[in-house]
DNA sequence: TCTATATATGAACAATTATTCATATGTTGA
DNA sequence: TCAACATATGAATAATTGTTCATATATAGA
């Protein structure tokens, strides 16, 4: 039981202090969660592929799924995600939709992300 | 059909140039796919809990599951993949693992991502 | 070596999510 | 208004993933 397993712990290992002081610093449930769910939208390859081809180019729906050889629907429900996340805008221009990075956090974080792994 | 979709896209909207530009400059699959992955990893709000944590102090297993509130086993399920990701490191004090973060990348990276949410 | 404690890990389950298919909506030109 | 095209979206399915439970491994002290 989770329970008894910290109350035990607590007799042996717990640093008190140190865990009051980290819990003031938190910051709240709510943001955490946020921040969670951004990244979750980075943590897929079919929308950081879009991104990155986003990177060189605005492009219209059909582009990109050719681009990345998918389907147009899918592509679809990934801009979707993207754009509810406020990372890509769309800007109607006839019948297509051309879509563009919307800001530059989006490079910051990816460009992080790929120097860690290059390390 | 996938294939006949793009044919018939093809025809009307297709910006050629832009997709080859574009096809050029985009990092290879297998990077792609190390960066989606690695974002993953910050997508878990246990995760960024447990690195916000750690941004405050190095902690041993059991105070970080009696801060989250969580047991023991479900911290160090996440403790190991955000060791794989090369997140933290975890340094062994007798019975006690301690953990603290592998480099400033963390940071940065959660900290663009905190700006792009409260922007 | 035996016991107690801290951490790690495999398996199972529940929940989440990406893609596909079918279809709806929006736009243009006839 | 109708036909053709581009994009969006709901539902279903398959795959991935976080947590829990049970148990294994590692360390320290007697």
């Amino acid at each position: 039981m989770a329970i008894e397993e910290i109350e035990r712990c607590e007799d042996f290992c717990i640093h008190e202090e140190r865990i009051k002081k980290v819990n003031e610093k938190l910051p709240d449930e709510n943001e955490l969660y946020d921040i969670a769910e951004l990244f979750k939208v980075f943590g897929d390859s079919t929308r950081i592929r879009i991104l990155y081809v986003l990177f060189e180019s605005e492009l219209c729906v059909c582009d990109l799924a050719q681009t990345l050889n998918m389907n147009q629907s899918a592509i679809s429900h990934q801009l979707k995600i993207l754009k509810q996340a406020k990372l890509v805008t769309g800007r109607r221009e006839g019948k297509s939709v051309f879509y563009s990075l919307a800001d530059d956090h989006v490079r910051t974080i990816i460009d992080q992300g790929r120097e860690h792994i290059e390390e």
